[in-house]
DNA sequence: TTGACGCATGCCCATATGGGAATATGATTG
DNA sequence: CAATCATATTCCCATATGGGCATGCGTCAA
């Protein structure tokens, strides 16, 4: 099967690192893509490519202006990954003292390997 | 270039469903390679490979016990994921009569396109 | 030592990139 | 209509899968 569509969902929409750059970017608000591209320092074919996986996922909304095109963020898709990953938090909290034993004893049963 | 290696980050090993489904498993204890693919329904094989992924990117802890390998979690590596994605927090949440009307624009426009 | 069990790997395949270059498409202006 | 600007697409390539299958490898029991 090879690796799920990129277009496929939110979490692999966002595991391309310029593309989280470009939607960090559209917090400041609505950009071209050429603006984009350059303050981002990739193609215009590159941020065309990448804003069209954002597009198809939610996470921008575009508006023709003139010839120009304004991509926009809609940040809403970003909240299930939020709260998937927030599902975790009590674990990565987790009182140290045991996690670290943990850790401790794991090391220890590699080393003993 | 390709899409980049997915044991590169965290970002890239959760885009991957079964490896999330693996990650909440893991949330109830430890568990054997064998115990997680039938619990999952994915052959012991695949649950390897996703286990490899994980362990590379540090969200899993592997530990010897007899002939089977018991895997832990160890969500730490989640946190900037959270983190990342709270970040957009405030857009999501935005007063939705702004973002209403402004998708609400989005759409008239492009029906005049 | 020989099996049997539990996992990890290696192979092969089909698929989905991400990047670069060239080009098609659309829209604006003269 | 022609010229130009802003984007989107298309090709082509190298790479990285994820899945299925067979197999190697380490461990434990008889």
């Amino acid at each position: 099967m090879a690796r799920a569509a990129t277009t496929s969902d939110v979490f692999n929409a966002v595991a391309e690192p310029q593309r989280r750059e470009i939607l960090a970017l559209l917090r400041a608000g609505e950009r071209s893509v050429t603006e984009l591209a350059q303050e981002l320092g990739m193609t215009q074919p590159g941020a065309s490519k990448h804003l069209r996986v954002l597009r198809e996922v939610g996470l921008v909304r575009d508006r023709k202006v003139g010839k120009q095109r304004l991509y926009g963020l809609d940040a809403r898709g970003l909240r299930p990954v939020h709260e998937w990953t927030g599902g975790f938090e009590r674990f990565w909290n987790e009182s140290f003292d045991r996690l670290d034993e943990y850790v401790r004893d794991l090391k220890q049963a590699q080393q003993e390997e």
